[in-house]
DNA sequence: TTGAAAGCGGTACCAA
DNA sequence: TTGGTACCGCTTTCAA
């Protein structure tokens, strides 16, 4: 059926280990032979059988994304750029969307590694990290993205969510909001990371952090905006008001922009909204979304490049972190100064 | 490193055959010997090696999913339902995404091809099929989705795209409008069945078409919004003007509504418009955009159906086409009853 | 420069 | 019910 090393070698009375090495471009063969055996592989469309190179070389040159949710375009362009760097070199992708369920998420990464990926890329939506400790046990080289688990030094690529929630405050508060609110994600090290500059900034400008006006709301999922909606509305009811809120990410954001023109607010004047991940048409919306951008393009781009690192070092190098840097998309939702 | 059925066979005093009729649930063994294989396995944390598996097997329980573009919600939607299909057969899924590239399709094909997955699923961008000759001639089976390509009768599965073009025109015409443009797609199979089913709408209702309403726009990449913007000044030039138009995708009907807008036109009043897709968000756009719903969900998993089908089948079975029905989203973009 | 032999970790077939 | 042996398609080692 599908031709053969073996069958290239009996049609050009060479042995197998002569194709395998053409193959792989080894030195020692003439380059009569080698044009010889390369002409035949193109006459035939020869492949070589990736399995059975896997499995006696043990690498099968594929790493594993495990995504919460594929259809959240911020996971797309994680996948979309890191398929790409380890394409250049000749590494393929194979994607897992956990579906925002844990034990599939476990299911999947078992899975994966069975199919023998030399390495995995997560966006972990464990809080635990007892998945983790598998990998580390098995000697599977990881790379966390988006996500931090809690207590374990683990190479990471993802946003520095603490620049984050500074830059969005800080731009709330420049805008003149005094009175800034934050709608805060779930227990997660982006939540944490951006809650603490949040902070930070009201610290830096001399504002007081109020219990009332930071409100949890579930932030993934089809319900988000929902979610956005109705944790602005409890929000609304403090007195005195918040003249500014900032969004854990774009979805909440959405529904906060709803809940405040629902109230006869109009935003920016009444309440400055921005949110976070720019995602695709935030600036189509009925009142154009402020936002801060992670880059995700980059982020994807700087997993692949790590990872590649890992799966090519002799030993395991110590984990590293490369934090990407956030910046403020301002569009009509937050501008106050009428620039 | 990791634990092998050779060293649970050691362990156990027992072959390497035993272990692994346990592990496929063979009838014949004793129940008490199954018992203390599946126990160690357990306490070994075993995982047969999957690409051992597949070189023996010929089959790899793997599937290649082949996109145009990840990051464009259609398709991470497709992807999304398909692997969870495919899932629930114990089978994977490798995702390649195209970046709109043909050549890189290609590529990505042949890799896959390579890895020896046990069938494709293709959203191509190929107008001539040439790459699926290939396919054909090595006998791996494949299912189509989205696209068809023309002169080739393949397995497909998509939306009945004739039926799009006629729901969404009928719509408009429902509407009140009796001028209906529409902003075609590139010359592909969903392009060409839309604006057949936007003839047929025009013609059951007295309407003549008009060679100056259909105008025809780059729909994919990131500049399609532009594209939308640019034909539909062109249409507005025409006189008299169309009261309506139907995109061939929303990302270009999202441009149409700016060009409007920007022209000093009130829709839907003066302008009716629909789009297609129904992508996330398209109703908290400045003016919600109506669109025909495609059902991705059932796409994809009407094409891991079939393509189970496909691999599961001894002979190639006659190819089949699989088409969902669309669906009218009415928005605020073309409720000109206002109702 | 070329190739014979020994695996990689499983499965299939048939004998014990 | 259990296991010996050959083999899947390729790479590695080492000898010719």
């Amino acid at each position: 059926m599908t031709v053969r090393m073996k069958d290239l070698a009996k049609d050009l009375n060479l042995s197998v280990v002569t194709i395998s090495k053409v193959l792989r471009n080894h030195s020692d063969i003439s380059e009569k032979t080698r044009e010889r055996v390369l002409q035949r592989m193109r006459e035939l469309n020869f492949r070589p059988n990736l399995t059975a190179r896997a499995l006696v070389t043990g690498r099968t040159s594929m790493m594993g994304l495990i995504v919460p949710d594929l259809v959240h375009p911020f996971f797309g362009q994680i996948a979309k750029s890191l398929a790409r760097t380890l394409r250049k070199k000749g590494y393929g992708l194979v994607i897992s969307s956990a579906e925002e369920d844990i034990a599939l998420e476990r299911h999947e990464i078992e899975h994966l590694i069975a199919r023998r990926v030399d390495a995995l890329v997560i966006a972990s939506g464990e809080e635990s990290g007892e998945m983790l400790a598998v990998l580390e046990q098995q000697k599977i080289p990881y790379v966390l993205v988006d996500r931090q688990v809690a207590g374990l030094q683990a190479n990471f690529v993802g946003v520095d969510d603490r620049e984050v929630g500074l830059l969005a405050t800080q731009h709330l508060i420049q805008q003149g909001c005094r009175r800034v609110a934050h709608l805060r994600g779930p227990e997660t090290s982006p939540a944490r990371g951006r809650i603490q500059g949040y902070g930070q900034a009201l610290q830096r400008h001399g504002l007081t952090m109020r219990d009332a006006y930071v409100v949890a709301a579930r932030s993934s999922g089809d319900r988000a905006e929902e979610c956005g909606f109705e944790a602005m509305q409890k929000l609304l009811q403090s007195r005195p008001r918040p003249d500014g809120v900032f969004c854990f990410n774009d979805p909440l954001a959405v529904g906060a922009l709803k809940a405040a023109q629902e109230a006869g607010l109009e935003v920016p004047r009444d309440l400055a909204v921005i949110g976070c991940g720019n995602m695709l048409y935030a600036d189509m919306l009925r009142i154009p979304l402020s936002s801060i951008d992670q880059d995700t393009g980059s982020i994807g781009e700087n997993a692949g490049k790590l990872v590649l690192s890992l799966v090519e070092a002799a030993a395991p190098p110590k984990p590293r972190s490369v934090l990407v840097t956030p910046r403020v998309v301002e569009r009509m939702s937050s501008n106050r100064l009428g620039r």
